[in-house]
DNA sequence: CTGAAAGCGCTAACAA
DNA sequence: TTGTTAGCGCTTTCAG
């Protein structure tokens, strides 16, 4: 038992397995980096002083003298209050880390500018390669000087907002058009529309595309409501205001821009006994949509699909890539279940 | 512009930054870490070197120095499959480590013994202070030696094993008989209780729970179905097969032992129209189970308890606590909301 | 095939 | 109040 291999707070070095198997610690470095030229004997040795002392290489003190700052450790940013969209999304980047025997540091991001930016910090000081920005809502400039650096930066379901950076994100204007002329297309002629926070770039555009499909069916806006702004809390005492107006006036569809901001919906029909009479889609499926009764109509995005290819993008850019930055858009699948095929009431 | 501060693709360092402010790299590192004595001059010069380089200190490096190994980063090991329940786990635990200036390694694990343990490979080898294991399964040995090193494992959702680490997890057995005895209190006497892996701890708790209620009610066990290894998938074969039996043979109350289990249950009962003739009760509550008709009784955990007390165990050790292992056990609450109040319907 | 020396970015210990 | 030296665990470079 040479140097601290027996100490019980500290980790076994490179020194203590040289020591152990009788050689150089340069030795041990080929070892573990299976370079070539060990003899076999020596190899032996040193594998079994590793075993022994459950030897661990730190890969930050082998990254430090490198050189190449790679910690082979990704970021993920999650911008949305936790939902399946943005767990599917992280765990789809997590399994493509994994096959580039990358790790995730997975933080979620606040709103709160002083902590949010301390979080990024924090990863950035662990010298992470790359780092991905799911649902992300405002703006990061601050991350110019690290991409310059090579830091691999990636959107996902949200706009670089000006950085030179990658993005992918569903169609969401297209995906809304869709959305809205099914309904337009059964002949509603009162419609609302219930959206969340529009300066989100996929919430605008999701707005947009509502928009634009009213716009060339030539309804007047007038029988249009907007609504923006909108959660599960809101949306619920939202559409109990608009459904309690006089029958001739209310909307007989309603589009909502988001999955929480349809449960809100739901709720409220629900407790008037108009979820068979009033028209909904929503933007983004979520469990159980498809159970409840009538079915929800959603406008379905493939969030598996969103998480791996923001974290190809990613590693190919950390493998070197520098090509122009690349906006992908994927497009969104409108699944009719009853909800959205309700006919207007009069 | 001395050393490589001008070089887009490295970091500037601490050598960088006292060549610009014209002092020594230690001065720097004081303003870094806020040590005192440090002229109000100096310090001024030496931020605004810092900012003007966009300089970052390497937190690997100075913990390499600092050699207490502590890389501020928990690992978080996710066991099952992504679901609301260990969604809210991770996240709870994420907001504990930030406030601990800390960052969460997060990773799934997929059940493939060679994958997972690379996984904690590369997470020891990053020198994660603290491991916690959501909803793991399998047996975890050979972190032995890293627990004597000071890595602070904290198991969350799951039994340690055998290892002597916190643990936190609800109540699973008590509250198994909490929801079986309601069910029995309205008369059932013919059940299923629909399972997962039963070598799984805290599924082996619901169930055992599940049979203690049963036996104390004296059920003759002839009465009861009992079936293990359920997925939403096989719940709902399991579910067609157990109720397309005579009517006097089929179960009038279904026990689910999970969330997803009672999702298959529903979609079955619901292609026979038995929705509302059935009981069924679920261990866990799922997004939308109150908005279906019936709304779905659920015995319910507190995911975001569970990752709060684990993440807090988890510094508490790595703040250098050395009692004895804990286990925690967390009160489960029965929600009834309609489906497991259906009377048996003869 | 193997080893010795130097140094990555940082800070502890000591000096000035 | 500031600077110097040494060394954390590892790998590079170069020499055996």
């Amino acid at each position: 038992m040479t140097q601290n291999s027996g100490n019980a707070n500290s980790h076994p070095t490179i020194k203590d397995v040289a020591a152990l198997a009788q050689v150089a610690p340069k030795t041990v470095s080929r070892v573990i980096n299976e370079e070539p030229y060990v003899s076999s004997t020596t190899k032996e040795r040193v594998l079994s002083a590793i075993k022994e002392l459950h030897y661990r290489p730190d890969v930050h003190a082998a990254d430090l003298k490198r050189g190449k700052s790679s910690s082979r450790t990704l970021g993920v940013l999650l911008g949305a209050r936790p939902n399946p969209f943005s767990s599917s999304v992280h765990w789809s980047i997590d399994s493509v880390a994994v096959q580039h025997s990358s790790l995730v540091l997975a933080s979620a991001l606040t709103g709160n500018q002083d902590r949010d930016s301390k979080t990024v910090d924090e990863m950035l000081s662990r010298r992470i390669d790359g780092l991905i920005l799911v649902t992300a809502a405002s703006s990061q400039d601050y991350l110019i000087p690290e991409m310059r650096r090579g830091l691999a930066v990636v959107f996902a379901d949200s706009t670089s907002m000006g950085l030179p950076s990658d993005t992918v994100m569903s169609d969401n204007y297209a995906g809304a058009i869709n959305g809205t002329r099914a309904l337009l297309s059964i002949g509603h002629r009162n419609m609302a529309y219930l959206g969340a926070k529009k300066n989100v770039y996929t919430v605008s555009q999701r707005r947009k595309g509502f928009l634009a499909a009213v716009k060339e069916s030539s309804l007047p806006m007038g029988n249009i409501d907007l609504v923006d702004d909108m959660d599960e809390c809101k949306a619920y005492t939202v559409t109990c205001r608009l459904i309690d107006r006089a029958r001739t006036k209310r909307p007989t569809a309603i589009f909502a821009g988001q999955n929480l901001i349809a449960r809100g919906v739901i709720r409220a029909l629900r407790t008037r006994g108009l979820e068979k009479s009033i028209a909904i889609i929503s933007f983004d499926d979520a469990d159980m949509f498809d159970m409840l009764d009538p079915g929800i109509t959603v406008i379905k995005q493939n969030p598996e699909n969103i998480g791996r290819i923001a974290a190809n993008m990613a590693f190919e850019r950390i493998n070197g890539l520098t090509a122009e930055p690349r906006h992908i858009l994927l497009p969104t699948e409108l699944i009719p279940r009853g909800s959205g095929e309700i006919p207007p009431s009069q």
